[in-house]
DNA sequence: TTCCAGGGGTAGA
DNA sequence: TCTACCCATGGA
């Protein structure tokens, strides 16, 4: 067991539900506790929990905790997930400072939203984005979770599976077996070009967003959403993740219901600059 | 049956 | 750069 300190600006509910991976393995939330099943660079695999302190959202501390083979030498990997995971090292002073010189977001600061729900490695994020393309959010889920049976086991259920047990498969079964459709392809060739790529140092700050955008969208099936959403997770927000979601939001709150073209999105967010995609997120998160 | 979803690749202009 | 067409899958 160990203690983060997270800074007063955090909540914890607002990371938890800031999109969809929450909904899906190895995440688990049972309204109170975050749990994830997590592998350990040397193969261990075991569960992280995660709860605020108190049974309020909005402490200044987690307190974590872990299951399975753990031995303390394994805290600062652990820490380091959490942080990851739940961006708790973002600083959302600026993105604040914006929204409120702008007015109409003042929800945003009072639910401490912003932060992102990440997993601990960029390739678990941009399968899972990859998994999100053209299909429905149950039918992501499903491939997922199809995925997931991929990976090593535990008492705790499957790690999400590693670049090089995908790439070991030959395309025809991996596709088959988690029913990604044409986007098998796809998941084979990043499986395969993932540890060349280097993709789990694409999380430093010395990386521009643009360099980032091009390694991206070089990818196969992973086009400008994809490669907006990746960059959001990864920190970067200048550029807008258009999709369905997207339009809907625009349509509801800016667009008198009416579905928006791409011009008219970047149009409306250009204003919020390095942030747009998070503006335009937020607005996707916005409740009636 | 047809449409389309938290889109993207490709050929042809 | 822009457009038309294609892409597996499965719920509506």
């Amino acid at each position: 067991m160990q203690r983060l300190l997270t800074g007063p600006d955090f909540n914890f509910e607002a990371v938890i539900h800031s999109h969809g991976w929450v909904q899906m393995p190895p995440f688990h939330y049972d309204g109170q506790r975050l749990t994830r099943v997590h592998q350990l660079p040397d193969g261990r695999i075991i569960r992280i929990i995660v709860q605020p302190t108190g049974n309020t959202s909005r402490e200044s501390f987690l307190l974590v905790d872990a299951e399975g083979p753990v031995f303390p030498t394994d805290s600062a990997e652990i820490a380091t997930a959490v942080e990851r995971i739940l961006a708790l090292r973002w600083d959302m002073a600026a993105f604040y400072d914006l929204l409120r010189a702008e007015g109409g977001y003042d929800w945003v600061m009072e639910a401490r939203a912003g932060r992102l729900l990440r997993a601990p490695t960029v390739w678990e994020d941009m399968v899972k984005t990859l998994l999100t393309t053209n299909t429905t959010w149950m039918q992501t889920k499903a491939m997922v979770n199809r995925l997931m049976t991929l990976g090593d086991e535990s008492p705790f259920g499957h790690a999400f599976p590693r670049p090089e047990q995908i790439a070991a498969l030959d395309v025809e079964t991996l596709t088959a077996h988690v029913k990604a459709g044409y986007r098998g392809v796809y998941l084979h060739a990043f499986a395969q070009q993932a540890a060349d790529l280097n993709i789990e140092r694409w999380i430093s700050d010395e990386i521009d967003s643009e360099t980032l955008y091009k390694n991206i969208t070089a990818l196969k099936g992973f086009g400008d959403y994809a490669a907006a959403s990746i960059l959001r997770l990864l920190n970067h927000h200048d550029r807008l993740s258009i999709d369905t979601v997207a339009r809907a939001a625009f349509a509801q709150w800016h667009n008198n219901g009416e579905t928006p073209t791409d011009a008219q999105l970047h149009a409306h967010y250009d204003r919020y600059g390095a942030w747009r995609g998070l503006v335009l997120w937020m607005d996707v998160l916005r409740e009636g």
